[in-house]
DNA sequence: TGCCAGTTCAAACGGACGTTCGAAGGCCGC
DNA sequence: GCGGCCTTCGAACGTCCGTTTGAACTGGCA
């Protein structure tokens, strides 16, 4: 008899042998990414995905298992895209980037990957959300992700070293704030209110905007 | 007999005859304010009021209804103040605010009300959830809110006049992302990064580092 | 071909939730 | 003291949801 309370190990790579597996895992990411995670039930994922109403606990263990390997996925993978636009940062500036160069290396990936076209689009919606509806086992690990940001907090401080810590730390907090506010809500706000003069479709333009906000805010 | 479908008119004040009917209002802003709003459900409500379940029905037709009154009052309130001092910053530069006091009028009141013994602290944390969490209905008033915006837009391209309005709209945009993620959750990470370093008790402080790295964005 | 582990399936369970009902209570003018 | 209206009360209704169950199905291997 199939053991339920130990389903099958989960694959860490994108692909798995069950296609059931990975349509439910594209069924929820997008609806809880557009719906929000309490709006979006097991039922509406296995009809949007075309299989059985069991297979979430089947493979996942249960719905919070899994919106909790969707977030663990994406968020592992965003911070080892920006870790590693970071290391490149400090080696091509032996040691010592600058503050935009730091920046970059947070703001970009996020940003890149919601561009029109791009297969990750959608991933960005869902961390977004996930930072504020988020469950306990998902703030625990926006907890460790501090180490992470640690990592960025002390290259500012590093490229700064005539601002008090404080500062930095109060000034990265700001400038996340500017990153986690760009959902759809916001910016379907922001076209409302320019009437139709802001386009977000053009994310390198966005990149540049945002740096220049930020950075100016850094170097007061 | 009783009509359900047409309850007593809304009292636009404050204090109601019903005592009944300002305890729920509170408690379930103080709940909805905590631990958002899906995951808190009318018996919790009454059960914190200390009332009986079916008071919520009765004086607010239905836990959305309460939920929008709520958020009614507390924004049409935020907005009043945020004008009356976009109002006299106007007054007292002849016409022509600075960048600085714009960005004051918008982000001194919301902040004011944060300070730890102010007693419409749990009502930011509410305004605040509300611009992520919100139903359709108050997503509907945010719509309405961007006429209310759009003063502080013009006033600021008004102080701007040699950028594009489009740069404007979308620093406006940063700025309001730098506001809203002032959550407990996010000073708490903030806390956790620069290990007991930062304090938001200070909203005095708090607003005057913000408006430095707002105006340095926009001066940028 | 027959077995068996892994997977999918239809159906149901049990609980939490928002809402509604009819009766009881309480306050005020008469 | 009494009638009428507003309010409060305990109890229940119907629904939606996450989860579980046991049987049916599938493909690979002996």
């Amino acid at each position: 008899m199939t053991d339920l309370q130990n389903p099958p190990e989960v694959d860490e790579t994108e692909e798995t042998h069950a296609a059931t597996k990975a349509a439910v895992f594209a069924a929820a990411e997008r609806l809880f990414a557009l719906n929000g995670f309490q709006n979006v039930s097991v039922r509406d994922i296995t009809a949007e995905a075309k299989v059985n109403l069991a297979s979430v606990n089947y493979h996942f263990g249960s719905k919070d298992g899994l919106l909790f390997e969707i977030f663990r996925r994406r968020t592992a993978e965003l911070n080892r895209v920006r870790a590693r636009m970071l290391h490149e940062a400090v080696a091509r500036h032996g040691g010592k980037p600058t503050v935009r160069d730091i920046l970059e290396a947070y703001f970009a990936p996020p940003l890149r990957w919601a561009a029109p076209d791009h297969e990750r689009r959608i991933s960005v919606q869902f961390i977004i959300r996930a930072r504020s509806e988020g469950t306990a086992e998902m703030r625990e690990v926006l907890r460790n992700d501090v180490s992470h940001l640690a990592r960025f907090a002390d290259a500012l401080i590093a490229a700064r070293p005539t601002l008090a810590p404080e500062d930095v730390y109060w000034r990265l907090h700001f400038a996340l704030g500017m990153l986690h506010n760009n959902r759809f809500a916001e910016f379907d706000r922001l076209h409302h209110l320019s009437d139709g003069l802001t386009r977000e479709g053009d994310v390198g333009a966005l990149l540049g905007r945002m740096l220049d906000f930020a950075e100016a805010g850094f170097l007061a």
